[in-house]
DNA sequence: GAGTTTGAAACT
DNA sequence: CAGTTTCAAACTC
């Protein structure tokens, strides 16, 4: 590998490809080098500005953030006593000159199967933070090494490699606490700046995918992004090779500057060359077809995590195919760690769709970004909101909770992102820098596809969208918070059995509609796909998800429906999709054959795509969503629905807000906070709080912590 | 594509 | 907090 150029490194938000090869990226290769502790603090006054100006950083969305932190947290309580473990197993073994990112990420990979390894549970003298902090950095990058762990072969050949590695870990122990704390911070600098570049990157990319946001140039994209670990994978899971850095950074450097939209298969050699050559050959041998198959599969995790644990290593081509599921979700894992504020909020969700163009793109992109195909042809929902733990039990057998509950979060947002880069906002006089702007308020930049004017929501203006951004969040905390929060079915069983939509879920502070009845999307409600709540100030409510006094929007309203199946039939009708069958519809409130786009689908999208998008498990759990007729309708917002955060719902749980909440729940300085309107009866009305106080129990809060 | 309608966001 | 204005998306033609 060639030597990185050390010396320029403050990487501009319009920084390009170019400089890479100048990039923190190289420099993360340094500091893989043992020389790292001599380099001065310049280096890391470059870290510091970054990461405090990156992206994720400027846009802090809270969804995201809880995201992290769970998916942190519980990593760390899985590996981090193994790992001590097997830090002490190896030590003896030291030989190691590994870098220590290495030996994070298979502190990772360990935690997936931990069984590789004896594990006597002796922990003796091993210190827990140092694990603790690395595996943070782990997670960060390649965290998700575990999913390529799965195979019995990767098994045993990881183990081996892991054990080599930990001596370094042995090393690190060994290091002042001064020294190791300002490694750590080192680390975790790159890793901001990993990201960040990884970002840079990919926002080169829309003009270069002028053409239109094909959906080859999207799953591109976030092949570009996933290359990143590849290499890791090959490494961890084959060990044959350990003469590269090896590091997921030290991957991406390698293989993100050849990578192009044009030269996927170039990708994919890069990443497999070195380990299979077996391999490479097959993946070259499925040309271009396979190539695009490899990249979608880094997109789409249903296959890669249902069918991962059924492969079998029969031979080179399997093998080889298997790594590149690997491959596929690792990408997904780093994807997702980039994402800046994912557009959960409400806003964002009309313009992800928006920017949806070829329905083949959208269907490829539903098909494997939200839905994970179980190995008996099912779909599997995701259900990241539960913990890891939790989740996933249909099929446990074959993954780890984890994987379940993370790699579908991580699409959504990559997706979500990506999806984003298509023709977004329109602000003519907001600056971009208001939540009238969707991007904005989605906690995402401008980019090309916008058609804003005098646009400030762009990286070059960091510091006044980080300002302004403070400043509406001082003004509401819940500016920039998701808009609809998913509602557990105790809830909507206290708001009155016939409340509940297809999917668990309302909108948080409610409308406040006066004409559209809440059956045009001027309605928030509507427009999530979710049913009006008590919170709601609508006039004339006749959500077709859920009208606020409780009346049922299944098949009884004529009215609502018809106006829903009217809408939806408007630009849409190509859209409606059937259900699938009974047993996915229990798991998958709105059910579809298509996609499973685990984005957003809002009804803002008025292209081809078809929608249909199921909405969480945990935001449609709902076993009867579906009455057909409703669900024509509601196919065509589920993917709204998908707007909600994985960990939001937990977060929002947690929040022990009051039960009467509904009427707590605006923020602060919400507008419009009014009573509800007359237009229900009154008796409908206090109905509704009388049903309010009863959930309060179960209620998930929805005012702010 | 232009104009209108709508309701959230912002302002007073 | 309520009323008004601004704004951009949704909608209509």
């Amino acid at each position: 590998m060639d030597t990185p150029h050390k010396t320029q490194i403050t990487p501009t938000p319009t920084s390009s490809l170019s400089k890479i090869e100048d990039s923190p990226v190289f420099k993360y290769i340094d500091s893989l080098s043992p020389i790292e502790q001599a380099k001065s603090s310049q280096t890391d006054n470059a870290f510091n500005s970054l990461a405090f100006l990156s992206p994720s950083s400027l846009f802090p969305s809270p969804q995201i953030n809880c995201h992290r932190e769970s998916r942190f947290s519980v990593k760390r309580h899985h590996f981090l006593a193994d790992l001590n473990t097997r830090v002490l197993q190896s030590s003896n073994e030291s030989n190691a000159s590994q870098e220590a990112s290495k030996a994070i990420e298979q502190s990772g990979l360990y935690d997936e199967h931990p069984g590789c390894l004896s594990n006597d549970g002796s922990s003796e003298g091993i210190s827990c933070d140092l694990f603790d902090k690395q595996s943070d950095l782990a997670v960060e990058l390649p965290g998700t090494s575990k999913y390529d762990c799965r195979s019995p072969d990767d098994n045993l050949e990881a183990c081996d490699a892991l054990l080599k590695k930990t001596s370094l870990e042995v090393v690190e122990q060994e290091r002042s606490p001064f020294q190791r704390s300002r490694d750590e911070w080192k680390e975790r600098q790159r890793s901001f700046e990993n990201e960040r570049d990884l970002r840079k990157i990919r926002r080169i990319k829309p003009s270069e995918e002028a053409a239109g946001c094909g959906w080859v140039a999207v799953v591109s994209d976030v092949a570009d992004m996933l290359t990143v670990n590849t290499s890791i994978i090959h490494e961890n899971s084959d060990g044959q090779d350990q003469r590269t850095v090896d590091s997921g950074t030290t991957s991406f450097i390698s293989n993100i500057p050849e990578f192009s939209l044009d030269n996927a298969n170039n990708l994919e050699n890069a990443e497999s060359g070195d380990h299979q050559g077996s391999c490479k050959q097959n993946e070259l041998g499925e040309s271009v077809t396979d190539q695009t198959s490899c990249i979608l599969s880094t997109c789409l995790p249903d296959k890669p995590v249902v069918t991962d644990s059924s492969l079998k290593k029969d031979d080179k081509g399997e093998k080889c195919s298997q790594l590149s599921r690997q491959r596929s979700i690792r990408r997904r894992c780093l994807v997702f760690e980039k994402s800046p504020g994912f557009g959960l909020h409400l806003n964002s969700l009309p313009n992800i769709l928006k920017g949806q163009n070829p329905p083949n793109k959208s269907i490829l992109s539903s098909m494997k970004m939200g839905e994970v195909p179980s190995d008996n042809g099912t779909a599997v929902t995701e259900n990241s909101s539960e913990t890891p733990a939790s989740v996933g039990g249909t099929d446990a057998d074959h993954n780890t909770p984890e994987k379940k509950s993370l790699i579908p979060c991580r699409q959504k947002f990559e997706l979500v992102e990506e999806s984003a880069s298509c023709k977004r906002c329109n602000c003519k006089r907001s600056k971009c820098l208001k939540l009238y702007c969707d991007c904005f308020a989605a906690g995402l930049y401008c980019i090309e596809p916008c058609s804003c004017l005098d646009c400030f929501n762009k990286p070059i203006h960091e510091k006044m969208v980080l300002e302004t951004r403070k400043q509406i969040e001082s003004r509401n905390p819940q500016a920039f918070a998701p808009k609809v929060i998913r509602i557990t079915d105790s809830v909507l069983d206290s708001w009155g059995e016939n409340n509940k939509t297809p999917a668990s879920a309302r909108h948080k502070r409610g409308c406040n509609c006066r004409k559209s009845s809440c059956l045009k999307k001027y309605c928030e409600c509507f427009q999530a796909g979710v049913g009006c709540s008590p919170s709601c100030r609508c006039e004339g409510c006749k959500n077709s998800f859920g009208r606020k006094d409780g009346c049922d929007e299944s098949g009884s309203d004529g009215e609502g429906l018809e106006a829903c199946e009217k809408n939806a039939s408007d630009k849409n009708s190509h859209n409606i999709v059937t259900h699938k069958n009974a047993e996915e519809h229990r798991d998958l409130p709105v059910p579809s054959n298509i996609s499973r786009l685990p984005l957003a689908y809002s009804g803002k999208f008025t292209g081809s795509f078809p929608h249909s998008i199921r909405s969480s498990s945990q935001l449609c759990s709902t076993p009867e969503h579906g009455s057909s007729e409703s669900s024509l309708c509601q196919s065509k917002f589920n993917s709204n629905l998908q707007a909600i955060p994985e960990d939001e719902t937990p977060k929002v749980l947690k929040h022990k807000c009051l039960p009467l909440v509904l009427k707590t729940n605006s923020p602060p300085n919400s507008k419009r906070v009014s009573p509800p309107h007359h237009e229900c009866s009154s008796s409908t009305a206090q109905r509704s709080r009388k049903l309010i106080l009863k959930s309060i129990p179960s209620f998930p809060s929805f005012c702010p912590p």
